[in-house]
DNA sequence: GCAAAAGTGTTATTGGTACACCCATGG
DNA sequence: CCATGGGTGTACCAATAACACTTTTGC
């Protein structure tokens, strides 16, 4: 007998608050199986698109969002993932900024909303174990390189990435000691201005230097924060 | 148009011998495209079998091996990857003793051979850019975690080690400093055995302790080898 | 006895960790 | 004036890096 096994991309999309946590992007599905149940964005790939070019054409569709990293997580092929059809799923990742974050609201009629990390509802297929995998990945990268930034504000106050960073690797980390950790490394400016939220002394604010970044790395340097 | 796309494995199995450093398998195929060209094991992944499946199965057939060490790689999925079918591919790396190194010669009719990641033929397909992902991947994995065992015989001179460290990450690294911290982790112990090899002063054997090694990986232990 | 590989300790420097008080603002 | 979050420095300890000579064997 050929070969009748479809290919798809589901997308794990965090977004970042630094109220709210780290969060994940789910849709509910239109179609049996499943239909009505919470899943990933993600479908069928078409016969001349790319993987990366399917994921970002099905966040677009189902989601109306675009992201500004996206990496290839893992494909999860195991024979009975889908009780239909034989279905094998290349995930990824990606990561939005908070103005992304906010949804546009006229995308399909299917219900698109942002759910805490913490407090996930219960997923179709293996989605679960998707997203699982997909956060152990962040936690790792988050670790040996500063993709953090891919989640916050371009300028950003010193305690969301604090923030971020303590949310994701769940304990505590010292405040000071983080801080002259990431300052050594080089890649991270402080600006003149500052901002103010809620109550305390005003923050501030940091943003990224992609370009000293880059040249660092290209230099073999590790950016280890086995915090 | 509904879809037509085929899902196949492909495997990077890495043999290591220390006079030869660190290799990989390849076969020559037997039909076209690429007919008779070197090309990396594998094949089409069959409707009821899981990918890890495949994998095997596709190396018993071609090559006649079993690996003690398989993870995935990366799944290649380029449209014009394959000149005739849309083909995506799910690669996976793996790691082989030497005595399972000695290919058994009762395979299929067409070539298996080990090639020195120094001295690759020609390759079919997009095999190159996988054998190249699949070996930055070797080298990030060795500085984390400990798979060199697996590539290692069971029972093994301390300089196969450093070796094989060596010709990885190729550069230099001090035979003091390197011993005393793989000795300090605790998972590899020295036996009373020696052998000699060639000429010189025969050597100690070391062995490396599985359990010991996860019960540290438990506890939370890093081993961060960034020599 | 010489060539070849194995084995072994000490010191200096660096980076990591622990730790507590003052500052600027809004209410 | 007080509550809230922002901001900062030092001292100790642990890990890493640099470094060269002796031992055991085969030939």
């Amino acid at each position: 007998m050929t070969q009748s096994i479809k290919t798809s991309v589901d997308a794990v999309v965090f977004g970042y608050d630094p109220e709210e946590g780290v969060s994940v992007l789910l849709i509910t599905r239109k179609y049996e199986p499943f239909r009505k149940s919470w899943a990933l964005p993600g479908g069928l790939v078409k016969n001349d698109e790319s993987l990366e070019q399917a994921v970002n054409r099905e966040l677009k569709e189902e989601a109306g969002i675009d992201v500004n990293y996206l990496e290839q997580l893992y494909t999860f092929g195991k024979p009975d993932r889908d009780p239909r059809n034989r279905v094998i799923s290349v995930a990824y990742y990606g990561l939005v900024r908070p103005k992304d974050y906010q949804l546009s609201a006229d995308t399909d009629a299917e219900d698109v909303a942002w759910f805490s990390i913490k407090k996930l509802p219960k997923l179709a297929f293996d989605h679960k174990h998707i997203v699982d995998v997909a956060i152990k990945r962040l936690q790792g990268k988050l670790a040996y390189e500063p993709v953090g930034f891919e989640l916050l504000e371009k300028k950003f106050p010193f305690s969301d990435l604090e923030k971020l960073y303590q949310s994701l690797l769940s304990h505590e980390l010292d405040r000071r000691n983080f801080k002259k950790k990431i300052m050594n490394y080089g890649f991270l400016e402080e600006l003149e201005e500052s901002i103010q939220r809620g109550a305390g002394r005003p923050a501030r604010l940091y943003q990224f230097n992609k370009k000293k970044y880059f040249e660092l790395k290209e230099n073999g340097y590790n950016f280890d924060l086995f915090i």
